[in-house]
DNA sequence: CATATGTCAGAGATACTGAGATAT
DNA sequence: CATATCTCAGTAGCTCTGACATAT
């Protein structure tokens, strides 16, 4: 649908293709996790919890890039759905350990499936190879 | 300054790793430009406007990305700074029809400038086959 | 006292929707 | 009448700042 064309100037500049990429992907992913009822930075807090454990807030917005500020209404309607319980943490009375629940896991694993399917769909244009490069390219710059 | 790390399931993601390197080449980016006193929309406005001629706010949009609504606030103040000029299109009376100004051409390097260098800052870990290999992938996301 | 955590209100920029005025 | 352009108000989601209470 691109009926005019891009000036060379940006077309050329990657922060410019960087940005409608991820503008793209952005809405993409927010469409996937909104028909399923969920928040992108929800599977992101399921995701940190199930591979590393009950962990403060804190600690998980760390790991994900979610600021502190924002991880409290995330995780009280995690809480809600009853995907994660908040406790105090008995070792240190300022810190909510957050812990995983079993309708959590599968929640996860549900919303892993479809975020997956979404790659394919952002990537559809690049072979296999191509996305493996794409993706250390990325992780490259990102380190 | 990763202190924790991130979840496999995230760091694995295309999605994920498009949107954290898209969020600090966007703050490069906004940075550079607040700098400058501009906006990013502007750099795009003028390069359309120094590529293609005068065009009417909507087309300028249509090829930069950026919405119709939004023209209207860069447009007035690209007027104000003197880097464009809004006349009414004698062929179509719905139509303005923006034009780059002598300042605006230089105003336009000026801003090419900076935002080269900022590319540079952005993909300082990749070679320049890599940056090429970048560009042409998310290209052909894009396409 | 200095620091860390969680909570909460709100700001700022981005991108979009919807509506109205004008012209084709 | 249907459509296109411009203008403008306002919304929604994301990210961040600042402040405060509580605990270490």
């Amino acid at each position: 649908m691109q009926v005019h064309e891009v000036p060379t100037r940006l077309r050329g500049k990657p922060s410019w293709l960087l940005n409608r990429v991820s503008a793209r992907t952005h809405r993409l992913i927010g469409d996937t996790m909104t028909a399923a009822g969920a928040h992108a930075y929800q599977f992101a807090i399921l995701a940190a919890l199930a591979e590393f454990g009950p962990e403060s807030q804190v600690q998980i917005g760390q790991r994900c890039g979610i600021d502190q500020s924002d991880m409290h209404t995330m995780i009280k309607e995690l809480v809600a759905q009853g995907h994660v319980a908040r406790a105090p943490d008995p070792a240190d009375h300022r810190r909510n350990l957050i812990s995983l629940s079993t309708a959590g896991r599968r929640r996860l694993e549900e919303l892993d499936t479809a975020l997956t399917q979404v790659q394919q769909d952002i990537l559809a244009a690049l072979s296999a190879t191509e996305r493996d490069k794409l993706i250390e390219l990325l992780t490259r710059i990102l380190a």
